[in-house]
Parts: structure tokens; sequence; C-alpha cells
RNA sequence: AGGGGUGUAGCCAAGCGGUAAGGCACCAGACUUUGACUCUGGCAUGCGUAGGUUCAAAUCCUGCCACCCCUGCCA
């Protein structure tokens, strides 16, 4: 017996202790009309992820059934997007490959008087369907003869009709509180080029019918879907009975997940593409999974972050800082530490001779048992970070005033002296003298509370930096400084993207587009595929939690 | 004659008749060659609400309220 850790694993151990099924099978049914996003996470970590608990196997299948909406890129792409999570489906099937099967079900459901082909049009249809409140009433089709059906749905097939001309509707109840089970259409006419059947059919089977039968006939036992489908339930299983399909599979719902303010849905992510206002699928600023890859979100934060969040039946709205958390919590034990300037300015150490360089040790993963660590070198003329520098003496402030110490990450304590301004009253050098007897890896005993990185100008290179913030919708904007622009239907902070291009890297480095790098104090990095030869880019993915920054 | 689902802290979430786990966030402190990480302590007399049953209710019953989903020949 599996230990249960949500109500969904409760429901399949009841099935599996009251004999219902014997083994778990699950499917990952995207429909491919989008790139995978965060939203998308849950449903791929419950499918997948009980399949391989539970020792049975999980099937991509693509719910192809509306050519309008799909395209082999989405096809690609979601396989794609699944590998990079690290999840193996058991095999690859399309809705489309149960075309053949889906529609001798129905003309078995035609045969038994359980469906029939109706006349009426789409509007017409929507009319008589009846409100929430009231009942709809019955098609003047609904009670044809089985031959006149048979006969129907064959030409229906064959393309004798234009589209949206018949339907064939499942004969339930016109009556039923639940709207999806007033006469729902189980068959359209449709004439639109598929990409993967081309022009085969003219019929497609609606959701309704063909997803719980590719369920039946592919041997799912539990069907993980969202909580919109929970209406469907009832039909869901009309379907299963009435076809009277030997596997009986459960439809199982959860509810959804959400982050304040982030823009989710395949058709909203896509305008934004559309509209230009990204510069792809993989902007870093989306919450697609691309756009989070390129970011330097690594694939196991996603799975914590879901896993993290719980599965229940409530929607739930979670804060971005409980996301953060998680891909802070994977970065940080795989990331390499690297010293870099985002926002340089000069230090000199004025009692340092001139011209000398002296060797220091740096740790690579600090984090790792294998620490790993390479040189740098130390010398009289250096660059920090402008904001480790301020004017006035603060005691709070745990860096450079004159007067304070901080040691350099690896070499030696400084005490800050003074410090030049240009013309402006900027700060463009600080001065400072070292303590000889202060060096990393000495018994030195003396503690400062600051340490700040640093970076040696004859042994750096020039980088560009990109500081994303995620776009966030409309509703959420008036919570959030700075939005102006309003793009399709959205605001989006004009400072969603902010380049720095006069920042220092240690040199020598060895940098690669797998790795993913601490800039010490200034949070985690990953270089941009935009990174060439001579210009390296790098985005950052999230800052280091920084409490009490003064 | 509407139906279905959900309400536990700022945000998530355990709990299934025996006196409110845990995580995020936040606060206080320790440690620190990253103000990171790690560690310690704090954080609901209260479980949408009003009644009822019970020695005992977040858990059972009844009424009410709020939010989400459903009137595609989309999925």
């Amino acid at each position: 017996m599996v230990e249960a850790t949500n109500f969904i694993e409760e429901i399949i151990n009841k099935d599996l202790a009251d004999g219902r099924v014997k083994a778990i099978q699950t499917r990952h049914p995207p429909e491919p009309s989008g790139y995978l996003h965060i939203g998308h996470v849950r449903n791929i970590v419950l499918n997948y992820g009980i399949a391989e608990k539970y020792g049975g196997v999980c099937n991509l299948r693509y719910d192809d059934t509306n050519p309008t909406k799909e395209s082999q890129e989405f096809v690609d792409a979601i396989q794609e997007d699944v590998k990079w999570l690290g999840y193996h489906w058991n095999e690859i099937h399309y809705a489309t490959d149960y075309f053949q099967q889906n529609y001798e079900y129905a003309v078995k459901l035609i045969k038994e008087g359980k469906a029939y082909v109706c006349d009426l049009s789409p509007e017409e249809l929507s009319k008589t369907r009846g409100t929430l409140t009231e009942p709809g009433v019955e098609s003047p089709y609904r009670n044809r003869s089985v031959e006149e059906n048979l006969e129907l749905f064959e030409r229906m097939k064959s393309g004798e009709f234009p589209a949206g001309a018949r339907c064939l509707r499942a004969k339930i109840d016109m009556a039923s509180p639940n709207m999806n089970m007033r006469d729902p259409v189980l068959y359209r006419i449709q004439y639109n080029h598929h990409q993967r059947i081309g022009d085969d059919w003219k019929i497609y089977p609606s959701y309704d019918f063909s997803h719980p039968l590719d369920d039946a006939l592919e041997g799912v036992s539990h069907s993980i879907c969202g909580p919109e489908f929970e209406d469907h339930r009832p039909l869901y299983n009309w379907v299963v009975e009435n076809c009277g399909t030997e596997n009986k599979p459960r439809q199982v719902e959860y509810a959804n997940l959400y982050i304040k303010g982030a823009i989710l849905g395949k058709r909203f992510i896509k305008k934004l593409v559309q509209d230009g206002v990204v510069m792809g699928f993989d902007d870093p600023r989306l919450y697609s999974l691309r756009g989070l890859k390129r970011r330097g979100v690594l694939p196991e934060s996603l799975k914590d972050f879901v896993i993290g969040a719980g599965i229940t039946k409530s929607n739930a709205l979670l804060e971005p800082a409980f996301l953060e958390h998680f891909i802070r919590n994977t970065l940080n034990k795989v990331s390499r530490r690297v010293m870099a300037v985002l926002n340089p300015i000069e230090l000199e150490i004025t009692n340092y001779p001139e011209g000398k360089e002296e060797e220091v040790v740096l740790e690579d993963y600090p984090q790792n048992e294998e620490k790993g660590e390479r040189k740098y070198y130390f010398s009289k003329n250096l660059l920090i970070e402008a904001e480790d520098f301020i004017k006035e003496p603060n005691p709070k402030f745990y860096r450079l005033y004159v007067g304070a110490e901080v040691r350099l990450k690896g070499a030696y304590i400084v005490k800050c002296t003074g410090f030049e301004t240009d013309d402006d009253g900027n700060v463009v050098r600080v001065l400072c003298e070292y303590l000889p007897e202060t060096k990393s890896g000495s018994d030195c005993t003396k503690k400062v509370k600051g340490t700040i990185h640093w970076i040696n100008p004859n042994h750096s290179e020039k980088i560009e930096v990109r500081l994303f913030e995620n776009l966030v919708d409309e509703e959420s904007a008036s919570e959030v400084e700075g939005q102006e622009n309003a793009v399709s239907g959205y605001k989006i902070n004009p400072n969603s993207i902010v380049v720095l291009n006069n920042c220092y890297i240690e040199s020598g480095l060895n940098l690669n587009f797998d790795e993913r790098y601490q800039f010490i104090r200034n949070g985690y990095f990953c270089l941009d595929k935009d990174s060439s030869a001579d210009k390296k880019v790098f985005n950052r993915t999230i800052t280091l939690k920084e409490t009490k920054k003064i």
C-alpha cells in the first residue's frame, strides 16, 4: 500500500483496496494549442507523478480534436517542455488515433436509440438549451428513426453537409439541471485542415465524447483533470456506461493554482506574443515554462513548488514569494559562486604596493561536498558595487562608509578612509587601507559584520546583465508601482526589463549555458541565449533574500 | 427548478468527534569569509456565519453568507 499524500491518492488507494482497479494508469492530455506554462505543472506532476508512484504508466495524449486552434509547433513544444520538466511518457497518442473507434461507438449509440442527428443550427440549439434556471426544449429531430439517423450520420461523415448544418447529439435529458446533460453534442461537421490527419475526417467528436472513450480504450484507470470538468463527470460516466467499454476509468478533479499577478492562460500569453509585447513564448518575463527556463529557473523548483502548495479542491492564489522560495532553494544548492559588479565604482587600497598582484582562493560551490576552488588576484586598484558604499556613517549598514571595516571576499579586511566624487557629487572612488594580518584562510580572528565582493579590472570580463520583472495583469496592477502602459489589455511595467551593460565578472571562469551562477550579493543568474563569443548576456533569475536591507 | 465545487492565520495547507501539524511571509536572536545559507524562538482561545446535537465539535445536523465553474457544433 502506497501512503497517500493527497486526496487523489486516497481515492486511488480506495479503488485499489476495493479491487475496482488492479493497476494505475494516467494520461497527460494537453491540447496542442499553446505553450505550457506554470499553471500546467500541477496537472503534469499529478499525472506523471502518480503513475510513477504507483508503478503504472502515463501516456502523453494530445487532445487534438479541434484543428482550428492547434498546430504542430505546439505538439513539438509540449514534448520538449515535458522532457525539460524531467518526466517520461509511456506512449504518445493522439485523440485523432481513436477517430475510427470513436465513430464506431457513435454508431452503436445511434443503433441503441441513444444518439440522434439534429438539424438545428448552432444558434437554434443554443436557444433551445434553456437557461441556468429553466429547462431546455427537446429538439424536433430527437425522435428520428434509427435508420434515418444512421443514414444522416453517414452522410455527415462523407461530407455531404456544410459545417454547422447538423450534429450528432446524445439523447439524455433536456430538463437536467446540469447543462452538460441537455442532449450534448457528440459530433460536429468540421472541414478545417488538421495538422495531423489532414482532411480525412469531416466529422469531429467533441471533447465530452472522445475523452472518456479514449481514456477507456487506452486503459486509463484515473483521469485526473481540472475543476472545470467537474460538471462534465456525469456525462463522462454516461459515455463510458453507454458505450459499454470494458475499462471504466474514473475522472478525478483537482483545483487550479494561480500566482498573484501572473498572466496565465494560453490565449493570454499568445496575445502578448502576437501583439509584440514580449519577445516570444520564451520571454523571461512570462510564466511560460520556456520563459522560466530562459530566466534560469530549474525544473526541480517548479515541481517542489506545486507539491509544496498541496493538492486540493479549492483554488489557490499563491504569492510570488512562495514560488521564489523554491527557486532559491534549488539554486542555492547548485549555483556556482562568482564575483561580479553590476554598477561599478573604484576602490583603491592606499597602503598596498603599486603593481603588486596577490593570489587568493575562492570557493566555487560552498554548499557542495566537492566545494571546488579557483584562483583570483588581489591588487591595489579594484572595482566594487556602488551600493556597497554610503557617504554617511550608519551603524545599521554593514558595508563601507568612512571609518567602517569590511572583508573583501576571499581576501583582506579593509578599513575605509575616504572617498572621491565627480563634479556632480557622485562617488567615483573609495579609499581604503588593508589590514595585512587578516588575509582569508590565515588564522585571523578579527571579525567584521560585512563582506563585499570585488573585481580586479585586470582580470575581468565585461558582461551585459538583464534584470526582469514578471508581467502582471491589470487587476493586480494597481498594487504594483510603475504600471503605466496599457498594452494588450494588460498594464505593463515600463521597467520590466532593465539592461545593465557596464558590468564586470571575474575572468577565466569558463562560463556555460547549463550552469547557474550566484553573483555574490546580487542574486542568481544564467547565461542568456543571446550571448555570443564577444558579448556575454546574463539574465537574473531572482535576487537573494535580503532582509533588513538598508 | 438551477446545478456543481470551495471556505482553517497576510498566502498556501494538515485535520475525518478528544481540545488547531507544517510551509511561505513577517518579527526577535544566534552563526556566518555572501546582510545568503543554516539554527533557535515568536506568530489562530480560533476553523465563513448563526443555531442545534454531544461530557466534548474545525470535524456531525440545520439555516444563512461569500467566492469559483456551468447556458461553444472549444478543451
